[in-house]
DNA sequence: CGGGACGCCTGTGAGC
DNA sequence: TGCTCACAGGCGTCCC
């Protein structure tokens, strides 16, 4: 048996993001792009040439899924651009990204060796870091426009959607043969549960993450749902102390260490019942759960 | 069409 | 101590 690994990449989540989407907001909105510098080259490219960027202003952020839309309104200003043409940038941050603004009269540090996108603004810097370069981002139209509207179309509801009823959810997941963790992981019903989210819900719920999507009961649904609802949701609180270590190379922040039951804590007693945590692989993925716990 | 496998990347640490 | 190598993960894409 293997020990358990003390080292968990802190990932940009669901909560990270929409962390990041809060705190940039402020600062970005209504600034107005001087240049932008590209890296080397991430998931996809741009789609649009950086010059055509310059002058344009940012509108309101907003998030769906894991994705960040920074909206960009054409400075009438710009001759070519004077149609009042709009677009903007679909951020997402993969595995490692993460943004940061450096406030224009504060020192900016040079660009990094994994700093891939700066957005140089009236109002500031603004940098993505990606080492691992899973991220992306992407110039589209409209949200409903490709290439934007292509990658959004399969996400499922947000957690906090009102639409998002436990009557809904157990319709979405009753034709589903897939493992109820693989159908959870795939974000085409709700968005924002990834590996260690899943984990945990699976956990909170008492729910063997292998058992199949369509075999659970109503009541069981229900409570999986509200544990996926409750699990973002407190990570969302401590999304800021978790935000704060983003920049870690390795290692979860420790608010976020210290909530996880099952997640990366193979062979360690269950802190519910004692019984040693397994760990298993499902689509090519380490599944963590308690064989006391989580019943089929 | 659902579902499973793959590949993209690099830092990390276990093991030799 | 230095090197190699498996591993971590989101998600689009490909294939069955």
């Amino acid at each position: 048996m293997k020990t358990p690994r003390a080292n968990n990449a802190a990932m940009p989540e669901l909560p990270e993001v929409e962390v990041t989407r809060q705190t940039l907001a402020p600062a970005l909105e209504g600034s107005r792009i001087q240049s932008m510098e590209l890296g080397k080259p991430l998931r996809w490219p741009l789609g649009i040439d950086v010059a055509r960027l310059q002058g344009c202003v940012f509108g309101p952020l907003q998030r769906r899924g894991k994705y960040l839309w920074m909206p960009l309104l054409h400075d009438a200003l710009t001759p070519a651009a004077s149609a009042s043409s709009a677009g903007g940038l679909l951020m997402h941050l993969g595995m490692s990204g993460s943004l940061g603004f450096a406030p224009a009269g504060s020192l900016v540090v040079a660009a990094g060796p994994h700093d891939h996108v700066r957005i140089r603004t009236n109002s500031g810097v603004l940098t993505l870091t990606d080492p691992r370069r899973f991220g992306a981002v992407v110039w589209s139209e409209d949200l409903a426009t490709p290439p934007a509207s292509k990658l959004l179309a399969s996400l499922g509801r947000e957690p906090d959607d009102p639409a998002l009823t436990a009557e809904w959810f157990h319709e979405q997941i009753h034709g589903r043969r897939a493992p109820i963790k693989q159908v959870l992981l795939a974000g085409d019903v709700v968005v924002g549960a990834g590996n260690i989210y899943a984990c945990e819900a699976l956990f909170d719920a008492g729910i063997d993450p292998r058992l199949r999507a369509e075999r659970l009961s109503r009541p069981r649904a229900a409570r999986l749902l509200q544990a996926v609802q409750h699990t973002l949701a407190q990570a969302l609180a401590l999304g800021g102390s978790t935000l704060r270590d983003f920049r870690d190379a390795h290692g979860m922040s420790g608010a976020f260490q210290d909530q996880a039951r099952v997640y990366g804590r193979e062979g360690l007693p269950c802190t519910s019942c004692g019984t040693p945590i397994r760990r298993v692989v499902m689509g090519q993925r380490s599944t963590f759960y308690c064989p006391t716990c989580q019943r089929r």
